[in-house]
RNA sequence: GCCCCCGUAGCUCAAUGGACAGAGUAACAGACUUCGAAUCUGGUGGUUGCGCGUUCGACCCGCGCCGGGGGCACCA
């Protein structure tokens, strides 16, 4: 099949020609192999292509091959074939090549087919067939208490991509978050905020949120041993920590005072959480709560019990495990073997983890989870998918687990609890201060009324695209310049390749534009135009590639390749400017179908396309 | 000890069995009375960590090394 799924009348003219090739190679008692179809790689011209090394390789291990070393005798049965071919309609001339056959596609015919169907898709250019499947990408999980640093902002912005690609691909897709509202370190802070600040409380949303981070760095520096205490200093230390875990243990048997301090702060946190989401552009349909989890999970413990997957060894003082290699037969160590009760009865991620699966199946009905969660618990998630297996999902099978590495800064690791953090609100409002600072000296008329609100999507389109541009397997290391650069391969590069367009057909407005329905490329088209024309039509596959193997990074590749072929093209090709009438109206449509494609990946990669900047 | 990920141009990264391994960036040389220069056009830059294998064909698949990171029973 030729991989691209707008041109059916390529897909006729592929069978056409397969046919003559089989004749071909019967007359001349050839084996043929299973034929593989291509596009030719080099620009400039486009085609298809296919070879035949492996049917050279098949006869030379047959002994039946005329001893010619296997690319020869590839190269030569692909000039017989094509001498063979005659000629095919839509087809403007066929070579053999090192091994390869490659047909030429009529170049009016391929622009034209191109230029309409995205005119009339519209938004839609590129959406995928309706798959019968539920998806749910579960993403951003930050802790409350702590406030929201740049690395949960590339969490957020993988994960909403990846929805929106499997979303465009044809899947119902339901995004859900998983803020982790317990535990010791968020029961750190309400002590803390108990203790030291109670009733205090800093104006405006990011503030408070950033409040609390300060007040958790202070409490654990407080609670942190320390060399060369004396003795009274030991004493207090531990009397915080005692104070501590007294309203640990009070929080979880539900004490109303505490859980109303607990429930205000956290509230605080979820306040500035919310307004980030906002920010991104991210509308999250479920909300699951550790809190609420950890109510599940004690239930499942049982069930896991009763069907003879986990063990409970608590009746010797142990906890509740389930040995998953065992399980399996597996006799080298792989998964292991998983706690997932404590001996003392109280949840772990992991009791969590499980309970929320299940209710993702049950209550939400998914066919397939993902979970997009930082490589670092890689072994975790391989361990709840077997134990979803052992326990008869059969969507076991079709949980993935989207693992990146950490954003990390050029002195270590991030870390919330000594406060050596980036965060993502001050990056933010760098990246617009920025933005202001050179727009007077790049921007084109932008009224006074939307400068800022421009600047917030050039800033944020920079810093989003700098997320994306990295495969998620590899570790970021942060640096502000690289992530607000404007120039090169960039958001900003993408964003301004889309204004240029928009500013050329406002500019056409005005004039009258002929044959407004139908493109006609009946003149000789320049190569950057065709190389235009070949990166449009190959955004619908990009977008199933980039859905299938739950990759952002390639579409973020593709909007740049787009984006490249737009700037070079505008450069080297007059449209408005063009001589002929006919000429002008083509390239006008040619430009709208950039534009258009241009908006629907910036679209996919959760970054706006302004109409000017 | 076992498992997972990574190693590609000075630097940051692409290329998931096909044609000369590509971009950005940095440095250098050019292009704005022109549809907007956040742009474009050049040349420079490579033993794809090492070895062996599979294949007509390997950055890609397999085995073994070397180097870096992460994980492996009651943290999340």
């Amino acid at each position: 099949m030729f991989p691209d799924i707008i041109f059916k009348m390529f897909n006729d003219i592929q069978q056409i020609i397969e046919e003559k090739i089989k004749t071909y190679a019967a007359a001349n008692d050839i084996t043929l192999a299973a034929l593989k179809w291509t596009s030719i790689p080099f620009s400039g011209e486009w085609g298809m292509s296919t070879s035949f090394f492996q049917t050279a390789a098949d006869e030379a291990r047959a002994g039946k091959g005329k001893k010619l070393p296997v690319p020869q005798r590839a190269q030569e049965i692909a000039e017989q074939v094509r001498a063979q071919l005659g000629s095919v309609e839509g087809i403007s001339r066929v070579e053999a090549v090192k091994g390869y056959l490659n047909l030429y596609f009529t170049t009016s015919e391929y622009a034209r087919r191109v230029v309409d169907e995205v005119l009339a898709s519209g938004a839609g250019f590129g959406r995928g067939a309706p798959k019968d499947e539920r998806v749910m990408v579960e993403y951003a999980q930050p802790n409350t208490h702590h406030s929201f640093h740049i690395g949960h902002a590339r969490t957020a912005i993988l994960g909403e991509v990846l929805a929106r690609l499997v979303e465009f691909a044809g899947f119902e897709t339901i995004r859900a978050t998983y803020p982790g509202d317990m535990g010791l370190s968020v029961i750190t802070v309400v002590w803390a905020y108990y203790k030291f600040y109670k009733g205090q409380e800093p104006e405006g949303i990011h503030e408070r949120g950033q409040w609390l981070l300060k007040i958790y760095v202070e409490a654990t520096t407080l609670l942190e041993k320390k060399e060369n205490e004396t003795p009274e200093e030991t004493a207090k230390r531990e009397a915080y920590d005692a104070e501590r875990r007294e309203m640990l243990r009070k929080w979880d048997a539900g004490d109303p005072y505490v859980h109303e301090l607990w429930r205000v702060t956290r509230e605080w946190s979820l306040d500035e959480f919310r307004d980030i989401l906002n920010l991104l552009d991210i509308k999250m349909d479920v909300w699951f709560y550790e809190s609420e989890a950890n109510k599940l999970g004690k239930e499942i413990v049982d069930e896991l019990i009763a069907k003879g997957i986990a063990e409970d060894e608590r009746a010797q003082g142990g906890p509740v495990i389930v040995k998953i290699d065992e399980k399996l037969g597996l006799t080298k160590e792989k998964y292991r073997t998983m706690v997932i009760l404590r001996s003392d009865g109280t949840t772990l991620y992991s009791t969590k983890d499980l309970a929320l699966a299940k209710q993702k199946f049950e209550k939400y009905h998914v066919d397939r989870s993902i979970y997009v969660v930082d490589f670092r618990q890689n072994l975790h998630f391989q361990q709840i998918f077997k134990i979803l297996e052992l326990w008869g999902f059969p969507q076991a099978s079709k949980c993935y687990h989207l693992s990146y590495g950490y954003v990390t800064l050029p002195e270590g690791a991030m870390s919330s609890r000594r406060g050596r953090v980036v965060l993502f609100k001050e990056v933010y409002d760098e990246a617009i201060k920025r933005v202001l600072a050179v727009e007077s000296e790049r921007s084109g008329n932008i009224p006074e009324s939307e400068r800022t609100q421009i600047a917030e999507q050039i800033g944020l389109g920079a810093l989003v695209y700098s997320m994306l541009s990295v495969d998620n397997n590899k570790d970021i290391v942060f640096d502000v310049n690289e992530a607000l650069s404007f120039d090169g391969r960039t958001g900003p590069y993408i964003q301004n390749a889309h204004v240029r367009a928009n500013s050329i057909l406002k500019k056409a407005g005005t004039q009258k534009l002929e044959g407004a329905n139908v493109s006609t490329f009946d003149y000789e088209l320049t190569k950057h135009e065709i190389e235009l024309i070949e990166q449009i039509s190959r955004f619908p596959k990009t977008v199933q590639q980039a859905a299938n193997e739950y990759r952002p990074l390639v579409m973020a590749a593709y909007a740049y390749d787009l984006a490249n072929a737009f700037h070079s093209f505008y450069h080297a090709v007059p449209v408005l400017q063009s001589e002929e009438a006919n000429v002008r109206s083509a390239r006008l449509r040619l430009v709208a179908a950039a534009k258009q494609t241009l908006a629907n990946a910036l679209r996919l990669l959760d970054i706006k396309a302004p109409a000017v900047m």
